[in-house]
DNA sequence: ATGACTGCAAACTGTTTGCATTAGG
DNA sequence: CCTAATGCAAACAGTTTGCAGTCAT
């Protein structure tokens, strides 16, 4: 019930401390963060290390939950991720069921998903059509700067129910 | 800070009885409720009523707020409101905070809104710029028909810090 | 009749906050 | 140093659930 997806998460080491600087992602990351006037701690990292191993948005639960033993606490996370935001490192990609599925901002273009309403399974829509969706939802941001509205986002999900052979 | 926009909640008769009946869309309403195998139980019409009134996503507390002394419950506008959205009487238009706003499906071309994240009022966006939106979208949602995916939805919301003059 | 719906109270769950402590710049 | 960030525990807010009584069909 709980949204899934496979994830880089187990893959290799997750006490790592060498692979961890070498992410580029994680070096932007690290930059916008300071650039934010946010600080570089360690527990941030780990987090936006973790982020950066995710394909598809997360909740912070399952984040927390993937984290070595005791990288950080959960509030921690809370905090971070709502500072990450703020900063426009990240951005809250789907609400499924109470609970919000971050998502780095990488600059690159965004890919939109859909959640299956019975597994909670996350799939990702085609480079095309996510495409499509990017430039109608560009106007709509033009037209909403030509109001006078700043920072504009936005949140598009999909959901549906998948076929049983997706389901697992 | 809570979603507000201008409604017609309350415009007039608010304990009405008799304009009730007359609504189009409270008809068209009722038959739904029927074909999905749904009872038509005063508090539901209550509900449906409010919503019909409403000119732009609205929470559940805030429909319950404006309801006449004690229509009903607010249990009762969760679970009616639950059963709507499975009949697909309704769709959550936009989560703003944690809340969920509603609004009736009223098969008519859909209407995207802007949340103000510094007001929470609610803006909705062009004619024009909502049917591009919804053109793009019928094509992700053909996209996960020919996967499989079934009763496909989508929930589309932009949010921005509006101008001064639009926040009061 | 009979099962869906309602109301009330209590439980839940994701998220937030206060405060003392730690650590980044 | 000086302030932002962290951890812990407790508070919150929206939403859900159990159960007994009620109403639509």
């Amino acid at each position: 019930m709980s949204p899934t997806l496979p994830t880089a998460e187990n893959s290799s080491a997750e006490n790592a401390s060498s692979p961890m600087e070498t992410d580029p992602r994680l070096i932007l990351a690290k930059s916008r963060l300071k650039s934010a006037g946010l600080r570089v701690t360690q527990p941030r990292m780990k987090i936006l290390a973790a982020l950066c191993r995710q394909t598809s948005p997360v909740s912070i639960e399952h984040l927390h939950a993937g984290l070595p033993a005791a990288a950080c606490n959960l509030v921690t996370v809370y905090r971070g991720m709502a500072a990450f935001e703020r900063g426009g490192l990240v951005h809250r990609a789907v609400i499924h069921e109470g609970t919000s599925l971050y998502q780095i901002t990488l600059g690159q273009p965004e890919t939109y998903h859909v959640i299956c309403r019975s597994s909670g399974k996350l799939a990702p829509l085609s480079a095309e059509v996510s495409g499509e969706l990017q430039k109608a939802a560009a106007k709509a941001r033009e037209e909403l700067r030509g109001k006078g509205y700043r920072e504009v986002a936005h949140r598009l999900e999909f959901s549906g129910v998948a076929p049983p052979a997706t389901q697992r």
